[in-house]
DNA sequence: CTAATTGCTCAAGTTAAGTTGAGGTCAAGA
DNA sequence: TCTTGACCTCAACTTAACTTGAGCAATTAG
């Protein structure tokens, strides 16, 4: 049994439901620190599940993990989120959500303004817009629809 | 100029705001074909130019080419969308539209339920939810927030 | 003590949706 | 004809978030 709180990174990974490898990942990616023990083993502090718990959160309403990370990095001396903390880090990710869905529901919007109209073959279409498409990781292209740029 | 109906590449380019390089990406993933001129150069049909704006708006939505290009081969003869089309899958994409808003509501209300909770110890946390996560593509966690197996 | 388990590092693979570059060809206008 | 500029193919690179595998070391239960 492992009655120290040095917890070896399987057992971390049991109460986390993280694999290891993801867990490994975290610590190069610097979302949490271990340190080791005389064999060079991870050994994680107690805390660092509720860590890792905060950053499965985060992922589920996603966030990046490098987002996740500056959240954590802003934290007082980079401590584990506590719940006063907790409170607060809510607060962005509701504000976060909030954006998410409206804008989703503006273009749902937009798609309502153009499911009977023709769109297809129209220069002015209502699902013309170069901003807040869900804009993932490519350059995006600017003008949809058969709207052309000064043809 | 190009009086012919048969586009080379840099005009549908230019025309649906796309990059030679995407036009070149979809004929390979068969969201369009192109047929070639005697040198072995592209050329489309203007309703190509519609085909791929159709891609842009989907794309827009939030589908991935691979559901955009299920849509496209479910159109009799692999057409491109007219406006009869488009008025069907609209409602389609209305569909998802709904759905995902839908989701990120429920996730929005768990996290509220969870804002001042102190969640960040509990077992029976809100926002532990194996289902409907954003799920993008990896194993996804199972269990959150200090939430454990049968440990 | 020894076998089984768990852990370690490092490199490479995975998916999505393209981009970038090298090296070479084709087409169009002067 | 000659020279741009547009086009061609093919391979490799990009980001995110990990996973998988190889080859080897440490721990632990019996």
């Amino acid at each position: 049994m492992h009655r120290s709180d040095r917890l070896p990174i399987g057992e971390v990974a049991r109460r986390t439901g993280l694999s290891v490898s993801a867990i490994r990942f975290y610590e190069e990616r610097e979302l949490v620190t271990a340190d080791r023990n005389s064999g060079g083993q991870r050994r994680f502090l107690r805390s660092d599940i509720r860590r890792l718990s905060f950053i499965q959160i985060a992922q589920q309403l996603g966030f990046s993990i490098t987002q996740i990370g500056s959240l954590l990095k802003d934290l007082p001396e980079n401590r584990t989120p506590t719940k006063r903390d907790w409170t607060r880090i809510s607060k962005v990710f509701r504000k976060d959500l909030d954006a998410r869905i409206a804008t989703l529901e503006r273009l749902r919007d937009r798609l309502d303004g153009c499911i009977g109209c023709g769109c297809l073959s129209l220069n002015n279409c209502a699902l013309y817009n170069p901003d807040d498409s869900a804009s993932r990781h490519g350059a995006g292209a600017r003008f949809v629809l058969g709207d052309q740029p000064d043809v």
